[in-house]
DNA sequence: GTGAAAGCGCTAACAC
DNA sequence: GTGTTAGCGCTTTCAC
């Protein structure tokens, strides 16, 4: 590798003119900063960052903490992420947590080793101390989806509950009595908030979930089947299902289909997230968009503010809002 | 930040036997090391691992170029990457390169400006000499998905031809005779080696793929549904359609539904990839398996230790086989 | 406008 | 067994 030494000798300069030129910074002869760019090109020289990090004690990288990148919604998160990044030049450092504490912690503390300037932490299994000790010590941390009122100033999330009640009310308008409900075993809060709004939803209009309507499964497709199986085995009686996301719903229609009923003509089912599965199963599914890749966006950027404690930044709330998306998994009854 | 320095003065040692008792170096005296220890918790000291890479030139550090992240393909290659990369103690740096020659560089330079030992590529966009020169300046470089002979050590792919081949075959032993395809415009040589597998194949059985047969699109939903439209206003006739990927199945079985016709009752679908959504669509699709999860973690360990260039690696190529799941979207003739 | 030199945090010879 | 020291590649004051 050539260094900046190599480029200072061949030039005939000292190694801050080097470093000079090759921030653009002031004060070097128009002549010598025209050789020392030549050099530069010859050599083919690139600043080692890792050097640049010890002296700037800033590694212009944001590292980025989800469950599982292989799943849909973490790719698309840290997609925003990176777009961010790459905006202000930051490099992007991943880390699965493998929805496990331990890992959750190694990795974050892999990206404090690394100097990450931020951090962005899609956190379900750490509890409230834990993140808000770690908020304390890392200055670019920004929690994605997760909100602590203690530091609200550092959560980036959505309003699960509008959300919900949202999606109710438009079921509610289709004319639909009946709802069931398929939620999710959950560390974090986002199940029973969105619960919360559906109930919220219905006690508007003088409605009330009937007992029974609610399973819970795991968070994918097969839970989204059980749990329908289940509703179906109980015998509850149901015109329309909400989803805890749109894995569940779909695996709601499989085990709908599989006992005969049609989507949307006999239930109606609508979905959470908005992910590409979504448009892809039959019928499409209509859905509350999660609003992830731009959340994401937004929390990297925040994240960069705050990591620059130079800079004072606004002490306010990061809520995004949830849209339902009109496809054909639901009709009017 | 607490450093290797602070950690010494309150141990009253050197730092030297700071960092053998941080990498459990020999020839520290018990209680010595003890003592350290003790600091070292206390003080909640890690090492600073931009100065550790500086002496050490070498970061521990593996990078991964992909188009896109969000893409359920990417982010499952992403993740056999990491895993293998944990595995090592190693962490991941990720880019995306968006489908575009320059941020393909762009992103590939960024990872060699931070000194990644290892460095994951998958590229489209790139021509050989590129990528033949680049293999040149970086040890450590694996190319996924693609393969080019000259650095056939490097390469880490799947065997395209006998996959279509396969996929044909399953589909010509169901008695389908009238075949269609929906195939890809890509800048990669997926598409060639699937179309002459299918071809292969077809010949093998003393039949040919009837004129018009073969239509392009663009390797989403949308462009499997755009080809499958164009293929029944041509008035071409299949019993069976093998698409390029999963998500072109998918948009295929999207236009034969549009059409009135059934999957597989009217027309048999196989797919490619096995993606997540291959499961979530009705009727589920039978599909070639891409072991891309598997393939990105090998790739990965090849790729660290092709980086250690004092270790010798055996020159040999990195193939890798596909397999059919068979699920309910192709039907007996 | 340019160079000399100190120092970022760490490791690895080499002393003792 | 432990300390001293040089130096990794770079930036940044401070001279001149």
């Amino acid at each position: 590798m050539v260094t900046i030494k190599d480029v200072a000798k061949v030039a005939g300069v000292s190694t801050a003119t080097v470093s000079r030129v090759v921030h653009n910074g002031g004060h070097v002869g128009d002549a010598c900063r025209a050789r020392v760019k030549k050099v530069i090109d010859e050599l083919g020289y690139r600043p080692n960052t890792n050097a640049q990090a010890l002296v700037k004690k800033s590694t212009n990288t944001i590292g980025v903490v989800t469950p599982k990148l292989s799943m849909s919604f973490f790719g698309t998160l840290a997609c925003g992420v990176e777009k961010a990044a790459k905006e202000q030049n930051y490099k992007l450092l991943m880390s699965n947590s493998l929805y496990e504490t331990q890992s959750e912690i190694d990795a974050i503390n892999s990206l404090r080793d690394h100097h990450c300037d931020a951090i962005i932490l899609h956190s379900e299994y750490s509890d409230e101390k834990t993140l808000i000790d770690l908020a304390e010590k890392i200055p670019g941390l920004v929690l994605i989806n997760r909100y602590i009122p203690k530091i609200a100033n550092r959560c980036v999330w959505l309003d699960n509950v509008s959300a919900a009640k949202q999606a109710t009310q438009y079921l509610l308008d289709k004319g639909h009595k009946d709802l069931a409900v398929v939620t999710s075993i959950y560390q974090n809060n986002d199940p029973a908030s969105r619960l919360n709004g559906i109930k919220e939803a219905m006690a508007i209009n003088d409605l009330t979930l009937s007992k029974g309507a609610v399973v819970e499964g795991t968070a994918n497709m097969e839970g989204g089947e059980q749990a329908v199986k289940e509703l179906l085995s109980k015998g509850i009686k149901f015109t329309a299902l909400l989803a805890y996301n749109d894995l569940m719903a779909i695996g709601a229609m499989h085990a709908l289909f599989d006992a005969g009923l049609r989507v949307p003509q006999d239930v109606s089912v609508i979905g959470f997230d908005n992910l590409a599965i979504a448009r892809a199963c039959r019928p499409k599914l209509t859905t509350m968009h999660y609003p992830v890749e731009e959340m994401a966006h937004y929390a990297a950027e925040l994240a960069i503010n705050l990591s620059d404690t130079s800079k004072s930044v606004a002490n306010r709330t990061h809520l995004f809002l949830s849209d339902i998306v009109e496809r054909d998994s639901v009709a009017e009854i």
